[in-house]
DNA sequence: ATGGTCGCGCAGCGA
């Protein structure tokens, strides 16, 4: 199976390149993040000509998140599961996707260290601790993947003395990420490219993807049976490129057959 | 050059 996480910064402003992409590569599942869209204005002919079932957890203006699968889709969950303190945001989506059991995140981005924003995404990995255990099996196949506005450790920063003090790399947040994975994750491209400075995002301002000024914050994340199916990985940066490009790559990862 | 770019939506905020 073929899975990948794209955030798109608008689906809207990008669905001529996510159709491009899905002819390219033609994952069995794609997430989306920060589609931006309402349930309504949600485009599932186009994903259906392409030969994927879709399905959307959206507010409009802002956040957003998608699930396309041409394995089918059941058991969707919107946002947290029942017994968690639901998010005001549409944030995350849960799916079953054939025998994967599929979990896409928009982390919150925290604006800045203290920030109340901040105290809300560390809240909200905590949560996400606690949804996993409701909607779905570290022993199966699990997937749990997206934007996760957090850097793992130094090597996922272009400069960690410059980006020391801000967002994305706080002792908190990366704790808080942790006890995510904790539950039973593998970060599946650590697991097969352990150099510094694979990135899959980069600020749109003053040139930063040409300079290779970025971070490694969409992540994908396999539970330990999946994570030993890994047959490669890789951050597909040439979608940074070119004409109206999202300001993050996708990150695809096959996996074999049970 | 003390900014730099997007998207949304029509000012200025969020990323």
């Amino acid at each position: 199976m073929r899975i990948a996480t794209w955030n798109v910064n608008s689906l809207k402003a990008r669905l001529p390149r996510v159709e491009q992409w899905l002819a390219e590569v033609s994952p069995d599942v794609l997430c989306l993040q920060e589609t931006k869209l309402t349930d309504d204005a949600f485009p599932s002919m186009a994903f259906s000509a392409l030969g994927y079932e879709a399905v959307h957890h959206g507010e409009g203006r802002w956040n957003g998140v998608a699930i396309l699968s041409r394995l089918g889709i059941s058991d969707v969950v919107d946002g947290f599961a029942p017994g968690l303190a639901p998010d005001g945001d549409a944030r995350l989506l849960t799916a079953s996707c054939g025998d994967v059991r599929v979990v896409t995140v928009y982390v919150p981005n925290g604006r800045a260290v203290g920030h109340e924003h901040y105290h809300y995404k560390l809240d909200w990995l905590a949560r996400l601790r606690r949804h996993l255990d409701q909607v779905a099996d570290p022993s199966g196949d699990v997937v749990v993947c997206g934007d996760f506005n957090v850097a793992p450790d130094d090597r996922d920063v272009w400069d960690p003395a410059a980006c020391h003090g801000g967002t994305h790399v706080s002792a908190a947040e990366r704790s808080a990420l942790e006890e995510v994975v904790g539950w039973g994750l593998v970060d599946v491209l650590r697991q097969r490219h352990q150099e510094p400075q694979l990135f899959s995002w980069w600020d749109y301002r003053a040139g930063n993807f040409h300079r290779h000024l970025g971070m490694r914050i969409d992540l994908l994340y396999a539970s330990a049976p999946l994570a030993r199916r890994l047959s490669w990985v890789l951050i597909d940066r040439n979608a940074r490129k070119g004409k109206l490009p999202s300001d993050h790559a996708p990150l695809v990862a096959e996996f074999s057959p049970a």
